[in-house]
DNA sequence: CCTAAATGTCTATTGATCTAGACAAGTATA
DNA sequence: TATACTTGTCTAGATCAATAGACATTTAGG
């Protein structure tokens, strides 16, 4: 450990913060798997190259997001190490991919109305400009840390009663199923990785200058007609990917 | 454009750099298409709620990024707007993809050598624990720009030709085929996004505090037999994915 | 019980960041 | 050419980030 990692300064992101995402990568990389705690803060202010007080500042930070728990005296103890794998390919369903890693799932419905689909949105789901779609807006988490905040949209014609089905069932999945839609595949995922807004970092209980992953997605039935056009943005430090090909 | 954009304080994430991350995702969005130009400084401070210095400092470091220059009496003009799109899928190849998005793809190679492979590799490329393996180091850029930074480990037993022929060839598809490989696809891609580090921000030419996308892949031949194992970081903020399932 | 090691708290100081205001200088257009 | 609009530069002050050092408090172990 005595080589001094490299920090950057003055570039707009704060050395505490830079700190704390670098041990919140070790700590889900189970470098520190050994003890359960996190180094020691003056070995961690030695490894880093600065002041103890720094270091604070960092843990402090990570004590807020429920990630570790100093206990004077003793050490700073790991809480949690996990990042949730969220497996993409054609048959991608949000509740069945996360079921395993997570005690209980749960989806909140934010909000839902009836609009006119704009260019994008109708593009994707392959109606004519400006048709009606339904709009639903929802966070999803698991074991109570949120981990998604998604937009979605669905041919209004075709699943009118896609809000209070959701809101019911809690599953995009179930709520298709009751409207006669049995099967349904994913077509087509495009991701861009940036830094979360202030709305995403409220709504998925993110600390600043975190990452969001955001996916647009299109999921078509059987015959290849799009059912649903999402945009869901992922709390980045707390999932990681796996794409099946 | 009077709806004030929120960013927040006190997150150890400079203002400035909060705003330049914002345009630069606005201008890859092209939401500024219509005049080729960055709104006036005075309109993004009473957009995002700052002084107009700290506008000046954002747009200050997305022109030392190349992505805008500022003329005197003018504006602020957008210099280069796009993201490259990288598809994700069974037949996934570096050059092959990015085809006709980039007018000139240059890999270099940085380091190569023969090592035993680590638990991780070996697992990876379904060898024993400590086989040999061949590692290469490589950047890849599109028309000068840095994408991606690759770790990539080989059956040393099967290609042990892997470094020169790829540092002459310049594809890895190509240093394949020379050695009796004709094709191969993707088996699995696992990612994550997080923050660069030093060593990424160097290599990629970033600007302190950016994001990478890692992937971690496995390529096998038809007999699905591994033949690669790699840790590509990539430019998030130049980058698009899109998966095809 | 003592000591070493760890976190907790306090004060003081320096440099970076952000705000505020004023004015200069260049560009486009009527 | 006059004017409005834009970027460039300067000064001054307030707040945040980081360093430095000292000492208190808690825990674990010999």
């Amino acid at each position: 450990m005595a080589a001094r990692k490299t920090i950057e300064r003055q570039t707009g992101v704060a050395l505490w913060r830079q700190i704390a995402d670098r041990v919140r990568l070790a700590i889900s990389n189970g470098d520190y798997d050994a003890t359960g705690m996190v180094p020691p803060e003056t070995a961690l202010a030695r490894e880093f190259g600065v002041n103890r007080h720094t270091v604070r500042s960092a843990l402090a930070a990570l004590a807020e997001e429920g990630l570790v728990r100093a206990v004077q005296g003793r050490g700073t103890l790991i809480e949690r190490k996990d990042r949730v794998t969220y497996p993409i390919s054609r048959r991608t369903r949000f509740s069945a991919g996360l079921g395993r890693q997570v005690k209980e799932i749960g989806s909140q419905l934010l909000a839902h109305r009836e609009v006119q689909a704009s260019g994008e949105v109708a593009a994707a789901l392959a109606l004519p400009p400006g048709a009606a779609v339904v709009e639903l807006q929802s966070v999803s988490s698991g074991d109570g840390r949120p981990l998604s905040a998604t937009i979605a949209y669905f041919p209004a014609g075709r699943f009118p009663e896609m809000a209070q089905l959701y809101a019911r069932l809690g599953s995009i999945t179930k709520a298709f199923a009751a409207q006669g839609l049995d099967d349904y595949v994913r077509v087509s995922t495009e991701i861009v990785a940036r830094h979360a807004d202030a709305e995403e970092l409220k709504l998925l209980k993110l600390s600043a200058g975190a990452i969001v992953i955001e996916a647009l997605s299109v999921n078509a039935d059987v015959e290849g007609r799009p059912v649903e056009y999402s945009r869901t943005r992922f709390a980045a430090d707390r999932m990681k990917f796996r794409i099946e090909t």
